[in-house]
DNA sequence: AAGCCGGGGCG
DNA sequence: CGCCCAGGCTT
């Protein structure tokens, strides 16, 4: 039968204390700070990539103090290649606001967490649990797959009522004492043992007891996300260099797609149509070039969309007087991209165009 | 090629 | 409040 929420809870912590991951690089010295910043990396991305990033962003900025004062471009940079971009941002702007807030102390009241921006109700409770030792359940992806199986969970975790049953769940067994290593044990074995496809129940110390084992669904809990076509859009990115060999990039809009970052020039005409491109950098820049010369498009995924590329190269031979550094356009030697955050398709880009 | 993911923002 | 959005990685 299912367990009871005390036996599911000591059965988790027992495995966790035996099996569970003790050495990640954010658990020596888990400060709400280092906490907060491994958590806001692991909602997109798997702990083995994580751990170079977060090594990388804790040597340059060591304290919350550090990420305050630090500019936002030195902050995305380090978040480059990481994707969502805007977390990049939130992390930053909250490392600010806690300045202005709370004298630069990581707050400890779960409110007071949970309205930092980039912070909701699963990483609020992650932050206090792990590294003050606060009672709150969380709800990741991980925590959702094992509680579906085990408690056999149906529908989809997007779904309002579902959703709303799992943190039921997740609240009734969190343990009242060593929540954070219960919550860390979740997530561990929702990452190690009960992963999504071929989830190893021979080792779990849920065997027996669990819904999705007992009946051989474990490939159908939870169910997954109804999908829907993708529709493609097509973009047309410029490739202008100046005589010095350095390329021209242009800082994109706050929001929307790769939202404040450096990417190339964006223009909606095609890249076949060179008068059309001339005539438009002409408007843009108020130069004209001679030639331009189409290059292999590419493609992009994003979770709704996929996005075309179409690509042209315009070398110039004088330095064009509209455009200068500043003012949302830089020009960057191929070399120096590393130091900025851009776009991992765009940073290809540049670096097929280098060679 | 498709699925995944916690939170922000908008209507 | 409910729906849509974001991007690189794994499978």
């Amino acid at each position: 039968m299912t367990p009871s929420p005390e036996e599911f809870a000591s059965s988790v912590l027992d495995w966790f204390d035996q099996h569970g991951r003790h050495d990640l690089p954010w658990q020596r010295d888990p400060t709400p700070y280092r906490v907060w910043v491994s958590e806001i990396m692991l909602q997109q991305t798997q702990v083995s990539v994580v751990i170079p990033y977060f090594e990388r962003f804790m040597a340059s900025f060591p304290t919350l103090a550090d990420l305050a004062a630090a500019e936002l471009d030195a902050v995305l940079a380090h978040w480059s290649g990481l994707g969502y971009y805007a977390r990049g941002r939130n992390l930053h702007r909250a490392a600010v606001l806690i300045r202005e807030r709370h004298g630069g102390v990581f707050p400890e009241d779960f409110a007071a967490v949970e309205s930092l921006p980039g912070i909701g109700r699963s990483t609020a409770g992650a932050i206090l649990s792990l590294a003050c030792g606060q009672r709150h359940p969380i709800l990741d992806g991980n925590v959702k797959r094992v509680l579906a199986r085990v408690f056999g969970v149906d529908g989809w975790p997007g779904q309002r009522a579902v959703l709303a049953e799992l943190w039921r769940l997740a609240e009734c067994c969190t343990p009242q004492t060593r929540a954070g290593s219960y919550n860390q044990g979740m997530m561990d074995l929702g990452a190690t043992l009960c992963t999504r496809t071929r989830p190893d129940c021979a080792r779990c110390p849920l065997a027996g007891r669990c819904v999705a084992q007992r009946q051989g669904r474990q490939r159908e809990l939870p169910a997954p996300r109804p999908r829907q076509e993708l529709p493609t859009r097509a973009t047309t990115l410029l490739a202008i260099f100046n005589p010095a060999g350095e390329i021209l990039l242009e800082r994109r809009p706050p929001s929307g797609i790769w939202g404040g970052l450096w990417s190339l020039p964006e223009t909606g005409v095609p890249a076949s149509d060179s008068a059309s491109i001339a005539d438009w950098c002409q408007d843009r820049f108020g130069f004209r070039p001679e030639r331009v010369e189409r290059l292999a498009e590419r493609r992009h995924t994003f979770s709704h969309y996929h996005l075309r590329i179409e690509l042209a190269r315009i070398a110039l031979s004088a330095y064009p007087a509209r455009v200068q550094d500043g003012l949302g356009y830089r020009w960057s030697a191929p070399q120096t991209i590393d130091d900025l955050g851009l776009p991992a398709p765009i940073a290809r880009i540049l670096v097929d165009l280098s060679l």
